[in-house]
DNA sequence: ATCATTGATTTCTCTAGAGAAGTGCCTCAC
DNA sequence: GTGAGGCACTTCTCTAGAGAAATCAATGAT
């Protein structure tokens, strides 16, 4: 008997899908155009349906592909905003051209389509940092050109901002951190951790988010000049529309 | 008849994710606890073998489970490093226990298990921004306890470093930045992108990634005090296993 | 005690078929 | 022309069944 060290090959449903990825890797299909369907793979293949689903699903998965129910599968595309963290030394930079990835040079503008305010109890994490179980709450969700992007949820110590405009909806010319400078605490220092994970049942629906699309995940603590934590924003982005950028020295 | 305003109610395969869901969020199911298997989900739901895959590939593609063949399918964990992008700035705020998440404290030994050294002509991005097509190409991977974590692919300019150290396998101590230093070009600036994706299938035998594991891909360039550009770095990090950190003032 | 084999269990791959539901285009009446 | 209706096409959901391949534990031979 033969037993070899038999490269043993992959399954249908795998080799149509890296045969389609290839064709969307190296530019033969572009930016929207359409993928050949269910019945197309059925009849060129002569399989299953459930197995030419199988192979759309490992594209849709990987993020390359989306599906529209009732016209087709159709390839998918990135155009990603540009988010800076620290503005002050990222700017000019990298306007001079010299960023690795492209993305939209334009500020487009965003707009602020849900604001919910609350009092409410934090959790263990966020209370250890600001040092204060009570906390403002402001939730918020960002959008560009129609489409949501970001969702972001601001806490604050809630013996500080109490009765001020931070827990209003307005919060007035220069924002909520104008309004922390003039309460004295101005924020002077950010920390910013960051993760990416498939997003939440929530998240999907919230970001209108296809298959196969990553969330960036960001915690951010602003503290004054003197350390003490004054702020802590946890915001969820949508990965195939941003590129983080931050600029420090050695 | 009734035709009401019919809260469309998901698919079974979706109402059963939910639930396994709803266990693992809520901490009914812990960290490499089984979950019940397809054919524990066919007995009890009185369902078709495909419907609960399907059910089940929704937590998987989520990253909330893993599937083990000829064994069950798992809740999957998250022990995340560290990853500081300004050490100088970094190291002491967060380990006085100011972090958001939780991540191994301790410095976990890493080891470069793969290395590749090559001279090559760079792709337009990294040309343009190095100045030169010509470039050394440093590749490695990274492992932690075992597991791959992270691939990194350096560019130098290839008329910089050309009989250096850096373009052996043993770059000697303190590494390529050292070599850099004592060529007269210490990098002094760095400029960090990040942007999160699935992975490639590459990427996926590499990392040795679990379905729905996406990955966090770093470009950063290294500059000297004049600003000219030294190194570019791409890395491709399992979101799974890592949490970045930056902190940086207004 | 150690090692090889066997068998039960589990996930993985695929076939064949069918109805539901959304999209987009064409035709027809006005 | 314009709008309404209908039809073809597409993806989505699910059933029923079957063999392949990997894992794990128990059994049996050495």
């Amino acid at each position: 008997m033969q037993q070899s060290p038999v490269p043993p090959e992959p399954p249908i449903y795998r080799r149509i899908a890296d045969g389609l990825r290839e064709a969307i890797l190296s530019g033969e299909l572009r930016d929207g155009d359409r993928l050949p369907g269910e019945n197309a793979l059925m009849a060129r293949h002569g399989i299953a349906r459930a197995t030419a689903r199988q192979a759309l699903s490992v594209l849709i998965n990987e993020g390359l592909a989306i599906p529209k129910r009732g016209s087709g599968v159709y390839v998918r595309q990135f155009h990603p905003i540009r988010r800076h963290g620290s503005r002050r030394l990222s700017r000019d930079r990298w306007e001079r051209g010299e960023a690795i990835w492209d993305s939209d040079t334009r500020d487009r503008p965003y707009t602020v389509d849900e604001v919910d305010i609350d009092r409410e109890t934090a959790d263990d994490a966020v209370a250890r940092v600001l040092g204060s179980p009570e906390v403002w709450v402001r939730r918020r969700r960002y959008s560009v050109d129609e489409r949501p992007v970001q969702l972001s949820v601001s806490h604050f110590p809630a013996a500080l901002v109490d009765g001020t405009a931070i827990t209003r909806e307005d919060t007035g010319p220069g924002g909520v951190y104008a309004r922390l400078g003039e309460l004295g605490h101005a924020p002077a220092h950010f920390t910013e951790e960051i993760r990416a994970r498939m997003p939440h049942p929530h998240e999907t629906v919230q970001l209108d988010l296809p298959a196969g699309t990553p969330v960036i995940v960001i915690a951010r603590v602003a503290r004054t000049a003197d350390g003490v934590a004054v702020e802590v924003n946890e915001m969820i982005l949508d990965a195939a529309s941003y590129v983080l950028q931050y600029d420090f020295d050695s």
